[in-house]
This record gives structure tokens, C-alpha cells and sequence, in this order.
DNA sequence: CCACAAAAGTAAACAGTGTTCACAAAAAAG
DNA sequence: CTTTTTTGTGAACACTGTTTACTTTTGTGG
């Protein structure tokens, strides 16, 4: 029956409801500061019918951060890796900070609104860890071309990741007054030329 | 009159109680796991009585992060500034995560106990604030002696911040098991490598 | 078209939260 | 020995995430 089709999409439709409602609560006002009854609220829904698309409360928060990270690797993967290790290096950096700049709310949910997780569990986990392993792949083959001499990879791969994720914050954050893409492109050169003597 | 100075300390010992007891219980359970009932009940008073010592529950966390930062300040300040700039930066890093590993429970409150707080305030705010800039102006000594060579000075300041979070992040969080001091100095060293070179 | 089963949605309740308030016990001051 | 101030409390308020029993809607096979 074609009927099963249109169920599940009709299902995700609605799931996406829900989600859209959440995203908006979240970024404007905290994990924490919403409640189960205003996410219900604002999608149109009574409290427990959430729990028939969501099994709790930070259910939903692990997939719209899960959504966030699919978002960053889709664009992460579209450098060509065939390029000099200096040019790809600038161009994933640039990449990230973009991602930042033009997805903050994306991006805030993904690393910085917190909700006490243990651990991250099925697909959100399965997704970062895609991202951080790309990452880790394109900082290994930088290193091993020799652009930052000789140096343990692992601290390569941490000092950057690190490094990058500090900048980040401090760019969507506020604290720095970046807007142009020319800003994002100086910033990012003088960190990279800081890493590298 | 002698009694307000022994009341003073008497009001003194008891926020003591209530701190402790929430100390132990937020490092174990974490900040959102925890009640005030329970922070009560710990502590030997009625839910009630902790009003008297503290506003609210995020003010409790505060005190206990503005004691981890005044015991780091006291530590980082102790490095002779005159020392030249390559062993200050090492005494000062391993400082840090010395620090990290001796005081795993400040540590852990000072940086990954979350609490969705807009802003520091009053005190930790000032704490902070101090270390932080304790920590700026060792790096503008460093970089002004060219051990970065020519580089940007904000640019090397948030990223040597950034860079020793996320090593002290590391260590502490058990991704990486060091034990020992050499251990320690190692992974510093392999760092500090990395950042000069 | 109708009976029936499955899905979607809900009101009400449960056990908990941070916080406040009116009030009682205790201590200090006069 | 009263009066004032401090210290502590039980009960309540307005919430929270989540579950349960129940009703309404929807799709399917006879």
C-alpha cells in the first residue's frame, strides 16, 4: 500500500514541527529554560503527544545537534582534499568559521548549549565522530607532508582542533567584532601563521 | 563588642557545611542532578536554611568556582616572572595542568560543571577575570621577546588559552591517561613543540 | 458501509524541582 | 526579664519531565 509512504511522511512532517518549535525555544532562551509544555505549546501540541515522536526531553536537543553536525560535514567533505596541504588547511578553516558565522544557531546547539549528557548515544554520536574523524584524516596528511615540521600528530590534531573551536566560540560569542568574510579571512591568518612559527 | 566577630565566623563555618556538601555532591552527580533538598539534607539544615547563606542555587556553584580560581591564581602567580620566556611558559603550563590533575574537583567545577549562567558576576567574575589576565600578560611578555616570532598578540594569547584548555580537558576528562609528572611534562613539551614550530 | 484494530492525541496525575512566606525557636542586647 | 534580632522550619506555590488511562481519529479487511 502507497498509504505507509505517506504515513511516515506525514510523520516526519509533523516530527519536523516539533523540532523547529524546539530549535527557536532552545536558541532563544536555553536547554533548560524550556519547558516540555512550551515545546508542546508552540508546535500545536498537548504535553505527552511529544512523546509519541520523542522519547525525552534531550531526545530532541541530540537531533537537532545531530542535524547541525550532518549540516557541517556535507560542507566540510566539499573541499577538494587533492590540495596543497597549506591551501586545504585554510580553506577547511575558513570553512568552519563560515559554518559558524552563518549557521550560529546550528552551531551554538552543537557545541555550546549544554544539557549534562553522559554520553552521546546513536546517531548523534555516530555523526560527530565523522566530523572529527575528517578532521583528524586532513590534519594527519597535513602533517605528514611536513608543513608544520616535525611534530607528534596527536598534538597536532588537538592543538588545531582546539585552537579552531576556541576561535569559533569567540566569534559567535560576540566578543569579537567579525563580519565581513575579509575579517574571517584575516583572523584565520594570522592564527594559522601563529601555528605555524 | 568580641561576639560579632565570633558570630561572623560561626555564619562563616556553617556556609562551610552547606559548601562542602554541595561540592561533594555536584562533582559526583553533577550541578542538574542535584536538590537543594538534597543539598539540605547533606548539610543537616531544612531546604529552607540554605536561603539564609545563599540567594539561589546557581550562587552556591559561583562560590565554589570563585574558590577553584582564587586557588589557581595563587598557584600561577607564584612563577618567577623574571624567569626567561620559554621556562616560564613551560613552569606556567605545567602549573596548569598539574593544577587539573591535583584538583580535579575544582577543576571540573570551574570549566565543565554547566549551569546555563547568562553572566559572571560579583565576585568570580573579578576572580576570573584576574587569572585571565595574569595569563594575558605572560603571553605579551612572551611574544614581545619574539619566542613566537612576529606574530599577532591576541592572536597568540587566545590561542595558547585555547590550546592549554583543551590539553587540561584532555587529561582530566581520562581520554588520555597520564599518570605520572614526566607524563605530563611530555605532553607539554610535544605542545609546546607544535605551537613554536 | 461497517466492524475492528491501530495510531494519534489528550487530561489528569505523579513525583520531583527551586523558591518564598508566615511563623516558631534560639540567641543577643537592652 | 523583656525586647529585638538572628536562625531555622513546615507548608505552600508555581513550576518541571514523564507516565497512565482514556478518547478520538484514521486506515484496513470483510
Amino acid at each position: 500500500m502507497n498509504t505507509k509512504e505517506r504515513k511516515e511522511k506525514e510523520r516526519e512532517r509533523k516530527q519536523r514541527m516539533i523540532l523547529d518549535a524546539a530549535k527557536n525555544l532552545f536558541i532563544r532562551e536555553g536547554f533548560d529554560n524550556v519547558s516540555m509544555r512550551r515545546i508542546a505549546l508552540a508546535a500545536g501540541y498537548s504535553p505527552a503527544a511529544i512523546y509519541r515522536y520523542f522519547s525525552n526531553k534531550r531526545e530532541i536537543l541530540s537531533h537537532l545537534r545531530e542535524e547541525g553536525f550532518r549540516a557541517f560535514h556535507v560542507r566540510q567533505k566539499q573541499y577538494d582534499q587533492s590540495l596543497e596541504p597549506v591551501k586545504l588547511l585554510r580553506q577547511a578553516g575558513r570553512g568552519y568559521l563560515r559554518f559558524a558565522m552563518e549557521h550560529p544557531d546550528d552551531f551554538h546547539l552543537m557545541f555550546c548549549t549544554t544539557c549534562e549528557e553522559v554520553d552521546l548515544e546513536g546517531e548523534l554520536a555516530a555523526e560527530s565522530l565523522r566530523v572529527f574523524e575528517h578532521f583528524r584524516s586532513m590534519v594527519v596528511r597535513i602533517v605528514k607532508s611536513g608543513y608544520f615540521g616535525d611534530v607528534d600528530e596527536e598534538a597536532a590534531v588537538f592543538g588545531l582542533w582546539a585552537g579552531v573551536q576556541g576561535l569559533a566560540n569567540l566569534v559567535t560569542s560576540g566578543r569579537m567584532q567579525v563580519l565581513s568574510d575579509r575579517d574571517v579571512d584575516e583572523l584565520l591568518e594570522s592564527t594559522l601563521n601563529f601555528l605555524r612559527r
